[in-house]
DNA sequence: ATAACAGTCTATTTGGTTGGTAGGGTAATC
DNA sequence: GATTACCCTACCAACCAAATAGACTGTTAT
């Protein structure tokens, strides 16, 4: 599952993604418009600045905004820059890769299964960016 | 991702499977063979005997064993049971369903796009089931 | 210059989950 | 009746999620 945090950043990009050309957009409007605890967001959105997705502007007409076009960012890496890995095991994982401390990888079925699993879900998140999340009138 | 102790639970499955049909298998067999800390399998294989997939026997010769036929055992389930929803969102969830409480269903992109995800993995985790799970030779 | 504004930083709290460990109790076989 | 092996209870350290608080720093317009 996604954490709190993880919906709270796709929800917000969804939002800057909207107001994409008008400009800075307030903390406080996307923490209403959006039902975000305010703190929680100021501080996701940091974090969203720190990987190189936002960009913002202090004082009067600030805010935060896209720094990318939301058509090249996708959801996959957001996801996996908040959340974490996408793969449902360490050893299937491309990049959070941990070896199996339990199991050879050439002959394990769960292996097996969990690569498909993930390449399903890749295939779908890959494709998807900021525009996908912008939602509907 | 998956808790360790889903991986052990379906690694001693796999096993089970292997063993399906030489009688009771022991804890200590599967600990070892899988590489997983007796005590915690032993808890681990208590619920799934709680669930109804396993059944064991007490006294010489005793151990574990499936107690049904592991090609009608889903992977699917299994992870539902011992490690909770498969879906990205709780409002996307089929068996763990949950409100959104900061967003309208209809309206909201992310919820489409989680949807999307979710039928991907299940379409791939309803249809494997505990055979697929015994390892190669 | 300075007030009002708006994002930035640090830290703390609260509560829960994970991944174990320890030790004894109980029941079924031989 | 001894052994074997399942069953149960309790505990623990480490970590993480979600949120809150409060002071700080930098911008802009007047």
């Amino acid at each position: 599952m996604l954490s709190k945090r993880s919906q709270y950043a796709l929800k917000a990009l969804g939002h800057l993604t909207e107001k994409y050309d008008e400009g800075p957009v307030l903390i406080s409007e996307i923490a209403k418009k959006k039902k975000i605890p305010l703190k929680f967001l100021e501080n996701i959105l940091l974090e969203l600045k720190g990987i190189g997705v936002l960009d913002s502007k202090k004082g009067k007409g600030g805010g935060y905004f896209l720094k990318k076009n939301p058509a090249k960012v996708r959801v996959a890496d957001i996801i996996r820059q908040v959340n974490g890995p996408i793969a449902m095991l360490p050893c299937v994982s491309l990049y959070f890769y941990e070896r199996c401390k339990n199991c050879d990888e050439k002959k394990c079925a769960l292996h097996d299964i969990m690569i498909e699993v993930r390449d399903a879900t890749l295939n779908i998140l890959e494709k998807r960016t900021l525009v996908d999340l912008a939602s509907m009138p």
